[in-house]
RNA sequence: GGGACAUUAACUCAGUUGGUUUAGAGUGUUACCUUGACAGGGUAGAAGUCACUGGUUCGAAUCCAGUAUGUCCCA
């Protein structure tokens, strides 16, 4: 048969798969053998492959087939995930582009389009896996709303609802403005971001604000009963004005100085000459009767009390009005320019925000007891900047003395600390944004404007009106949206909760004893501290797409949850007595169900195992054995579905949990369509074929450790593929000869690599059984290709175009066939191609249903043996090397045995590897040869007499340094007396062993030395 | 702010209850080889104060404490 010279991926791969399917091998059926579990974590139904997928399904893939092939049931049930806020964000988008609005179609309208979406994208990522080998049971494709999930979700729900875990609660939640839905905790991405602290001063409101809420306090601001007087006696002032205040009322009245004034007017309870409320600007002028050291204290006292009203106050005489107006106008001007400035300490106080859009939802403002740098403040009011609302200075021990100016301000309805302070104080809570994260009539100003831009715009209008104090630079953590990355705004809103305490219990009991097993089981800490601090799951989200809340509302109010609206009638019947209500009465909650809510079932779902519990294949499959998942999704998703094992089925959900890592680029980025940094999984396996990129993603990536990728690994991979099929294509153009005999050293090669095998099962045993892949394939790695392809290969390949002996190729091709089956798992396109042409197979027949080879004992004496070998060929290509004796040139070996004697079992092996023409044993040095040591033992190479003295002492010399140097080493350990006396005596007589054998090999190279001198 | 984990060769990482030669692998790098399956090859070599400072111990990459740096999680 004609092989081909190169390893074509693209075709080969393409044929074996349709094999696999047409012969059904995938699929699994309950039988009397053990089962093997796995449910694949459900991608994004209109979603397309990336690189996490494939690290992912590639490890899950080598378990499933490894499991396959020793013997057990092995069962991978693929599926896709409806992503609730995803897909309705793609699917919201794609009407927004053809002119449709969601919220002009009914429920039903977008649902239709939303399935046509899914149709019509769905099932790509599916498709996929399918050419990156993965052996999933294609006929258990699930679909987490697809009728059997969906009736398992509402089952569910309607379960906990009557078990009391599920409640309604009007509760402070992670608001997507984008989505324009509620988000779980674990739906916000933290992200540190660049922004700006802005300092801004809130003025000392005056005491005692009127009752009655009037529009602006700071125009009545006196108290009631005092006011009518005052305003009584603010009258009689202006009529009977003297001659300078008339002059200046002139002059300044009518906005006359671009500001308007007033006069006589009242704050507090003070009548002042004039004033510019905007500017916050007191005139006042004295009259005659103010030259009284009585009255002077009373204008001291006046001014003092204005000022700590943020106003700022100028006298005049009546001179100076009535003989230099133009002065004093310009004084009032340069007054109103800036007006705050002049502003004395105390007047107002300043807090730090990152927000000042929501200082429009300010009801308070709040100070730690226990700072005596505003104890002056307590029980006082001050002013919002801009509308002016007289807001409380409360105290709570919460704020943090150091951090900003020590003073909080409080927005009860836009950030979760500023609520639960509300709540404790009694606060009034003023939510100012709409929905979609512009602002609502409640802000008072900037209705209808984003809340990015009015930041901008406000920040503005505070420096104008001079509230703003300074601003820093700053970085904080803000919380996104994880599907639509947008700033999450803390909202108050009506959500559906499932309380978690009791729930949480046997789920952290069963991974901390380690009945559910991590891996790597350092993420068991991450999972403790969530679940000890658990709070309640958000499960309802204000979305379309997704299955939507079994609740329905009575006329009253009142409500009931049902499988089935008909259900849900009967129930409501029961419940008010009323037997005349009919469907029309009842209203369905609008909202749908979280995501996870549905994918936390998964693993019972997949099997029907919620609608029909004791149904023979959830039995037979469930719980599930590994699974393999990105860390990312513990909380989400692994956590959840553990809490679901026991609470629906009293049984952890699998055994494993294998965490990968997160493939990132070079320089450590995560992989992101955004960056554009990732490459597109087909076009590698085009390139590389599946099994280069298969090897390639496993190479670097141990559990739990990130994996740097660059595009050098498949291409490692795929030169693993090329090693193999050549290796493949030497054995089977060999001439096989049944005439001749079977040479010792094939023989003798032969018995080692079967020992050597037996050393590599055992040893991918336990790599598999501690999750140890990547490490697993290492070990096949180097087992293909030093191991069997360099030294098996090398020590049976017969003389250039000399046949085989048939016992020996009969042997090399049973061996090969081992190997390939142990690199099935990793490779199975290559491996199948290869066993397939390797030996005569019927139809039918497939390496992937094969067995792996078993742990069988091995001579590890052999093993230690032959390493001795390896050494002694080294020696010889060494010294070739270094005296540049071509291969082809055979040359003579002598062997000198030390005190430990060698093993002459591999002479032959030595012989044909060394290209040896004469292999004697000798009692003496042979001198003028080269020499090398392998343990006590030496190695002659004659050199006809031609050999360069100098520069083998110099050699003899370092290598006796070296011995020395550790002899030194172990001597030191040894004359320790505490060393001797307590260590264990096997450590003792180890550490004795090593310096039997160097002072042996110093007493060798001792003598070859003085030898050669 | 709280916590977890990490720090070993140029890079990515192993290193099991403290004792496996004077710490290993893969990649890279250097030199050489090449008409013999394989230049996507072969052979050989170089490369590390095991982050730092102390401590425990006969003995520390390994255990403990502190410091530094980094990553992640939570708030």
């Amino acid at each position: 048969m004609e092989i081909a010279s190169k390893y074509n991926p693209a075709e080969v791969e393409e044929k074996w798969y349709k094999y696999w399917m047409d012969n059904n091998y995938f699929h699994s059926e309950p039988d009397e053998r053990e089962p093997y579990t796995v449910v694949i974590p459900p991608p994004n139904v209109t979603g397309v492959l990336h690189m996490g997928h494939m690290l992912n399904n590639t490890i899950q893939d080598i378990l499933v087939r490894r499991a396959r092939m020793t013997g057990k049931n092995a069962c991978w049930v693929p599926g896709t995930d409806h992503a609730s806020i995803a897909t309705e964000a793609k699917v919201v988008n794609k009407l927004n582009a053809e002119g449709v609005d969601k919220y002009d179609l009914s429920r039903k309208e977008f649902l239709e389009h939303a399935w046509d979406w899914t149709h019509k994208h769905g099932g790509i990522i599916l498709e996929q896996l399918k050419k990156l080998g993965a052996s999933c049971d294609w006929e258990r494709t699930a679909f987490t709303m697809d009728e059997v999930r969906s009736e398992s979700v509402i089952k569910v729900f309607v379960d906990l609802f009557n078990k009391g875990l599920v409640y309604r609660g009007v509760r402070m939640v992670n608001w997507d403005p984008s989505a324009k839905t509620a988000l779980s905790d674990e739906e916000v991405i933290h992200k540190e971001i660049k922004s700006k602290l802005y300092y801004l001063k809130y003025r000392l409101a005056p005491l005692n604000p009127p009752e009655g809420g009037e529009k602006n306090p700071s125009y009545k601001t006196a108290r009631k009963s005092e006011y009518e007087l005052l305003k009584k006696n603010a009258k009689r002032l202006r009529r009977f004005s003297t001659e300078a205040e008339s002059a200046l009322w002139e002059m300044v009245r009518a906005n006359n100085l671009g500001d308007k004034f007033r006069r006589q007017h009242i704050i507090n309870n003070i009548i002042v000459d004039f004033v510019c409320l905007s500017k916050k600007l007191v005139i006042e002028v004295d009259g005659g009767y103010h030259n009284n050291p009585e009255i002077e204290e009373l204008d001291k006292l006046k001014t003092n009390i204005l000022n700590e009203l943020g106003y700022k106050v100028i006298r005049f005489t009546n001179e100076e009005v009535l003989t230099s107006m133009d002065t004093v106008l310009q004084s009032i001007r340069d007054a109103l320019v800036s007006p705050p400035t002049g502003e004395p300490e105390g007047a107002f106080i300043t807090i730090a925000t990152t927000r000042p859009e929501t200082i429009l939802g300010d009801t308070a403002v709040c100070i730690n007891p226990a700072d005596e740098r505003f104890s002056h403040l307590k029980g006082k009011r001050v002013l919002v900047p801009l509308i002016n609302r007289s807001i409380p200075i409360i105290e709570d021990a919460y704020v943090d003395m150091e951090f900003g100016t020590g003073c909080l301000k409080i927005t009860p309805a836009h950030d979760i600390h500023d609520y639960e302070i509300g709540m404790k104080h009694n606060l009034p809570s003023i939510d100012i944004f709409n929905d979609d994260g512009t602002l609502s009539d409640k802000a008072g100003m900037y209705v209808g404007e984003d809340r990015f831009d009015v930041r901008e715009k406000i920040v503005k209008e505070l420096e104008a009106a001079g509230n703003l104090e300074k601003i820093e630079d700053y970085t904080n953590k803000v919380g996104y949206s994880e599907r639509t990355d947008v700033v999450i705004e803390p909202k108050l809103s009506a959500q559906w909760f499932l309380k978690m305490d009791e729930l949480v219990k046997p789920a952290l009991e069963n991974v901390m004893n380690d009945n559910i097993q991590f891996h790597p089981a350092k993420f068991k800490n991450t999972y403790k501290h969530w679940m000890g601090n658990i709070k309640d799951w958000c499960i309802s989200r204000q979305l379309w797409w997704g299955h939507q809340i079994p609740v329905y509302y009575l006329p009253d109010g009142t409500f009931v949850a049902a499988e089935t609206a008909e259900q849900a009638l009967e129930l409501a019947k029961e419940k008010t007595g009323n037997s005349s209500l009919t469907a029309d009465d009842l209203t369905q909650d609008e909202d749908a169900l979280d995501t996870w809510f549905s994918s936390w079932l998964w693993p019972i779902s997949v099997f029907d195992g919620i609608r029909d519990p004791e149904n023979r294949e959830v039995n037979y499959y469930y719980p599930s054995s590994d699974l393999v998942t990105a860390p990312d999704i513990i909380f989400f998703w692994v956590a959840r579905m553990i809490i679901a094992g026991y609470e629906f089925r009293n049984e952890l959900p699998f055994k494993n949990v294998y965490f990968t890592g997160m493939v990132r680029d070079e320089q450590r980025r995560k992989m992101s369509k955004s960056l554009g940094n990732s490459p597109d999984p087909l076009d590698l396996i085009e390139k590389y074929g599946a099994d280069g990129v298969r090897v390639g993603m496993l190479l670097c990536s141990p559990a739990g450790g990130d994996l740097l990728f660059d595009e050098g690994l498949p291409q490692q991979g795929a030169g693993f593929s090329t090693k193999i099929w050549n290796a493949f294509r030497l054995v089977k153009n060999w001439e096989v000869s049944s005439e001749i005999e079977q040479p010792e050293h094939s023989k003798q090669a032969i018995e080692w690599f079967r020992n050597k095998l037996g050393e590599v099962v055992e040893t991918l045993d336990s790599q598999f059984a501690n999750f140890k892949i990547s490490e697993a394939l290492m070990t096949v790695y180097t087992t293909v290709r030093d191991e069997f392809s360099g030294w098996l290969l090398e020590m049976v390949k017969p003389p250039y175009q000399k046949p085989i002996d048939a016992k020996t190729y009969a042997d090399v091709v049973d061996l090969f066939d081992q190997v390939l089956r142990l690199m099935h798992p990793f490779m199975p396109f290559i491996t199948e191609e290869i066993w397939q042409l390797l030996s005569e197979r019927e139809e039918g027949e497939s390496i992937m249903i094969s067995q792996i080879p078993k742990v069988k004992k091995y001579d590890s004496e052999l093993l230690a043996t032959f390493d001795d070998v390896k050494e002694a060929v080294s020696g010889v290509r060494k010294i070739r090397k270094e005296k540049n004796i071509a291969f082809k040139d055979a040359i003579e070996l002598s062997v000198q045995k030390g005190d430990k004697g060698f093993d002459e079992t591999f002479n032959s092996v030595i012989i044909k590897l060394g290209n040896i023409s004469k292999l004697t044993l000798v009692n003496e040095e042979v001198k003028g040869a080269a020499s090398f040591r392998v343990k006590s033992t030496n190695f002659y190479i004659p050199l006809d007499g031609f050999i360069d003295v100098e520069e083998e002492l110099k050699k003899l010399n370092e290598e006796l340094k070296y011995t020395k140097g550790f002899l030194i080493s172990v001597q030191k350990k040894l004359s320790n007396e505490r060393f001797v006396n307590n260590a264990p005596e096997a450590v003792v007589a180890k550490e004795k062993a090593k310096q039997a054998d160097a002072e042996a090999k110093i007493k060798v190279l001792e003598e070859r030395i003085a030898s050669m001198k």
